[in-house]
DNA sequence: ATCAAGCTGACATGAAGCTGACAGCTAGTC
DNA sequence: GACTAGCTGTCAGCTTCATGTCAGCTTGAT
């Protein structure tokens, strides 16, 4: 999942976009209002962690015209300030969720799967498809209590493709949610990825339609 | 969707018109403003894409012209000049949308197709035909849940007679929608992109009916 | 009946996509 | 530091599929 961190302050970006990396997601940071509002003009992100106190263009004013432009990405706001003025002022804005400086970062880390999870599967953890169970929270994939062996990138795609549930899902796609600005692979190398992982998916029932042209889109393996 | 590109930047010009074709737009390029002016005369396109500083002739004069001849074709100016005055003096001429340079690839192209929708279909990103329901958005044409299955060539087909709804459209016209002026096709390819694409519509109850001499156009499939 | 317009099955070509092999990189272990 | 195992991207050669052309047919107007 691709997601975006505005924050200002150089220790408390570093230490989240590491630990957001870590964590399996594709980061981009960026540290002032205005180049973020730019940003989000032509990219889509699947969450967005949201500092209130930034140069050149405060979060309130990134939010308000991030939601009048009719995005409804998840948002969850990161500040200093305690008062419950701008905790509602936040979320009358658009916001959809709040933490207070500071925070833990695990808190905050259970906070942002919990927006992506309401977003797309109504809020709970583990989400069904076909034979297979992705559990969101440990970020693991199961055929009854089995766990799939799944390396990074295969679980990236896997869940995206889960996520969008039977929707087609295009390689441009894939390639900007499996990787952040500094990253960047080819198109074959989606093929590859989506080759290794359709592979394990198969023995469970679970299929990787290609849509030439289009992209892929996960079905259930019909027998006959 | 047929779409003019007027730029006189030659890397600009490659990138661009690259992107575009890759996006599935039949796509025209041309490099001065009174070259332009004059192919507007005659050519209709679907969307312009027009930059302010043209040799011979200005973009806001090529505009100009364009609207005075009662044109309401959707243009997008785009523009190394920062400055509102010019921003207000392109939207008075009947500019769309205004981008500045730089920009990013993936923005343009979202406001272009923000631009297509606007003007065919009111803004919604749907439009129904039978019992079909065709997303301008994602190029994809739908039968309640099932996603048709349809080739490039067939989906740019199916768009253009839809978004023409009962109306009779031409074999030229559809070989000016589906081609470029690099690329070129014969009367006979339309005919069997057509009986390609009749036979996997009328599944679903819908039909293209032949006007002898005059062209094609969609119908609903009468039951007797 | 004649002829032009249109239809469609068959084919060739080239582009899109697949995948085995390989090599560079990272992290863990001693 | 050196060794190992596993991950991941690139490449090359292959397969699959979309699409234009052609040929021979059907349809419809006169």
């Amino acid at each position: 999942m691709r997601l975006l961190l505005v924050e200002d302050d150089l220790i408390l970006k570093d230490g989240l976009e590491r630990s957001f990396v870590k964590s399996g997601y594709a980061v981009d940071v960026i540290s002032d209002g205005e180049s973020a509002n730019k940003l989000l003009t032509y990219q889509e992100y699947d969450v967005i962690v949201l500092d209130l106190g930034l140069p050149k263009l405060s979060g309130f004013e990134v939010l308000k015209r991030l939601r009048s432009r009719g995005a409804n990405t998840p948002v969850l706001i990161l500040t200093a300030l305690e008062d419950t003025q701008n905790r509602v002022k936040g979320l009358d804005l658009g916001a959809d969720d709040y933490l207070t400086k500071p925070f833990e970062l695990a808190e905050l880390e259970a906070r942002v799967r919990a927006l992506i999870r309401r977003g797309v599967s109504g809020g709970s953890a583990k989400i069904g498809f076909g034979g297979l169970t992705f559990d969101t929270t440990n970020r693991q994939c199961m055929a009854g209590d089995i766990a799939l062996s799944l390396s990074a990138r295969e679980i990236a795609l896997l869940e995206l493709l889960i996520l969008k549930a039977a929707k087609v899902v295009s390689k441009t796609k894939i390639m900007e949610h499996l990787c952040s600005w500094d990253e960047e692979i080819s198109e074959n190398a989606v093929e590859v990825i989506v080759s290794r992982l359709r592979k394990k998916l198969l023995i469970f029932g679970v299929e990787i339609k290609t849509i030439r042209g289009l992209g892929y889109l996960l079905a259930k393996l019909e027998n006959n």
